[in-house]
DNA sequence: AATTTACTGTACTCGAGGTCAGGTTGGTTT
DNA sequence: AAACCAACCTGACCTCGAGTACAGTAAATT
């Protein structure tokens, strides 16, 4: 990584806490270049202008959490082929992974960016959807296979059920956030999981 | 309600939509006064400065989401006395409520607070905080009172079980906003539904 | 008549995003 | 070795709108 890639990431880096700590309107270029030691052209050297910024943000989160997931429910394939285990497995490497983190969650960037719609050009908000599509399609086709060999014990829609990935882990990190709980987000994994447990096994104990 | 108070709600509900739309930092109160047709000494005769507007719209905000819950919850306990049913229906209702509405959720004040948590005094943080923990008492009367007439089906911690209502309406909030598809929101909440209903039913069909 | 409520008008400061012209560094060509 | 050039910045500057202060005032209430 040349330096001019190595000052990039330091600006994103910092960038990217502030938005998640204060929203994306209220995190001022000024005091990015003040934690990161450089002049305000030297920022505008880096990105045109604040959405580009903003985009830059998303799409490096997006990036990481694609690889994060891969990582987790490949590994989770690995452990078990049967794809309803294998998606238990997943979600509770997922659940360990959050609660891995030492001072909680910092936040999602796609529920920040939600709560920030107004602020961004739109190719900003086509990214944010499309990320959540993609994470729809990812989390669907686990539960047809699923779905193929456990038929669920509740008239659901599938679609909705791998949405429900997204919703807990956003829904849990706001929790976790207002109450001060790391913990929580984890906890909320393992209930969905719970769900899953429910709604495919076929002999309940 | 006096010409004062009248004056007073107009700028919370225009700044409330701003809050949720584009992050509290970014809500400007040039903005607010240019559309509630007013001065900037007009505004701050009715707000102190803009940490009391953020106390204001929260406690507005919560105010409102009690009275709704109270509303939803004691109609289904009029319609079914079976603990486990009536919550069911509960949530049914609030489902109903959420599909209702013609845009779309606004959002969650407290979801955007979260990701504004650093632009407001303890004080407004502790209000937001003390607001889930309430969800999460109320939540968890009703599932106790479920429990001790049907155990659930797998091991579970009811507090969490509680929670999970507000991470529900909360993640779905924002998968509706990031997808642009209002649906979405009542659809996890009747997966919540779902998800009660195999916890303690009996027997599943 | 006095007081309170609900504002308006004016003025000030500061930090925000953004521009532009220039400078330094390290490697590449001639 | 000199010349060049692209990458990576610095410094000075500009404009605008934001939050705030405060004195004044018209109308309603007491």
């Amino acid at each position: 990584m040349g330096k001019g890639q190595e000052t990039r990431e330091r600006l994103l880096d910092i960038a990217e806490l502030s938005v998640l700590a204060k929203g994306f309107g209220a995190t001022s270029i000024e005091e990015i270049i003040a934690e990161a030691q450089i002049t305000k052209s030297g920022f505008f050297y880096h990105f045109r202008d604040k959405n580009e910024l903003a985009r830059a943000i998303l799409q490096r989160y997006l990036d990481r959490e694609d690889g994060l997931l891969d990582e987790l429910f490949d590994r989770a394939r690995e452990l078990h082929d049967d794809p309803l285990h294998a998606f238990l497995i997943g979600l509770k490497l997922l659940a360990e992974k959050m609660a891995d983190l030492p001072n909680g969650h910092p936040g999602c960037m796609v529920a920040a960016y939600c709560y920030n719609e107004r602020l961004f050009d739109p190719s900003v908000r086509s990214l944010n959807r499309t990320a959540v599509l993609g994470w729809r399609e990812r989390f669907v086709a686990m539960l047809e296979e699923i779905a193929e060999v456990y038929p669920p014990r509740d008239d659901v829609d599938l679609q909705s059920v791998a949405d429900m990935v997204s919703s807990t882990v956003d829904g849990g990190i706001i929790l976790s956030k207002a109450l001060g709980e790391p913990a929580v987000l984890s906890r909320q994994i393992l209930l969905y999981r719970s769900y899953i447990k429910l709604l495919f096994s076929p002999t309940v104990n």
